[in-house]
DNA sequence: GTCTATAGTGGGATAGAC
DNA sequence: GTCTATCCCACTATAGAC
């Protein structure tokens, strides 16, 4: 009965300490104690620790790349009409449904500073499923961007394309109390600002001769 | 006598160690093994672990800051002759010493794998120390940006700023082998060559009305 | 300054009752 | 499906001989 339930609030509970206190620090007795769970429920459910990271990037990142495919297959579909997208439309799809997310609730947050992690982090279970998941999204977009952009080589659509899921990634990570912070500067907060400083940064970049 | 190599054969060790495995991951066994010298030898020079991963970043961090700071001051010295600096000046004084320095050694390497990472994990030795080192160094860059791109606010330099962090740590982080990498596309690895790519994307981001 | 041996801790996983 | 109790292991840190 409380099947689905146990397994939700184990998921919820280790994107929420593994986001604050990392994987390796984040033990399961405090993961079940956060959960409200027994101890030897993640065994029970996931298998073990590994398993259990796995599911938490599957849970999220499944929906959310779909928006994202849909997005890009839509652009390339409409692309007949009226030639090629634009860089900046095709950097939009990918972009915006991860920044909306992001601001859809805490636990989209805490999402979001794991994937800026398991981005950095060496190879591990986290880091495989991630990058299973962003493959088709990343190598559709790719395409787009490579037509868009014919006076670049692919390697360079690839470079740059590299260095703005950096940016994406930075906005992912900051965080209100960074220590770099000058006085009296504060992040932007809502998606919508985020989206209007991000996307002039980027699109330039990437269309640059 | 050997105190010297000992603490550099640890310094060493960790750097790859961490880089590749992580610092949660690596245990004292490893890393003293690797460094070939006792177990006992991290506590007697370093005091423990997470004393070491300060000294690791302490180790490299200070020259490298060294030298970005006396080009930046150089920029705002010079800057009286003939106006501000553009922003490509400034972007290339915070980039270029990290870029070169990651083409210069395989420890070098490593320690840049590890920055990367720092920036990304929650609250820790490594991060603290870490942002420590780089305020002095952002906070310059920060003021002279500013004053190279009047028609932004503050707020809006320090966003993109941020993103530009990001690009470059992106840098960092990519390997050879990253499971996104389409098929015939190898990355730069030679510095001139990555800074070629990185200051074309981002000054145009950072100018952008 | 370096080594061995070990104390002391906390972790993941599991057996078996309910 | 859930719980308690426990096993077993790996780790950091330290004491004390050399």
């Amino acid at each position: 009965m409380s099947r689905q339930k146990t397994k939700e609030k184990l998921l919820d509970a280790a994107e929420l300490l593994f986001a604050r206190e990392g994987y390796h620090s984040t033990s399961l007795r405090a993961l079940t104690a956060e959960a409200g769970v027994n101890l030897a429920a993640v065994n029970y459910h996931f298998g073990g620790k590994e398993a259990l990271v796995g599911a938490v990037f599957e849970r999220r990142l499944k929906p959310l790349n779909k928006i994202r495919l849909e997005q890009l297959q839509a652009l390339r579909e409409g692309a007949g009409d009226r030639g090629t997208p634009a860089a900046e439309e095709i950097l939009r799809a990918f972009i915006e449904p991860i920044v909306e997310y992001r601001s859809s609730g805490p636990g989209a947050r805490d999402f979001s500073t794991l994937i800026g992690r398991a981005m950095a982090e060496p190879d591990s279970t986290a880091r495989t499923i991630f990058m299973e998941q962003m493959r088709p999204v990343f190598l559709l977009a790719f395409e787009l961007l490579c037509r868009a952009l014919p006076h670049l080589s692919p390697a360079q659509v690839f470079s740059r394309f590299q260095f703005t899921i950096g940016a994406v990634n930075r906005c992912m990570c900051l965080s209100e109390s960074s220590p770099l912070l000058p006085r009296g500067i504060t992040p932007p907060r809502e998606a919508d600002e985020i989206l209007s400083l991000l996307i002039p940064f980027v699109t330039p970049g990437m269309e640059a001769t």
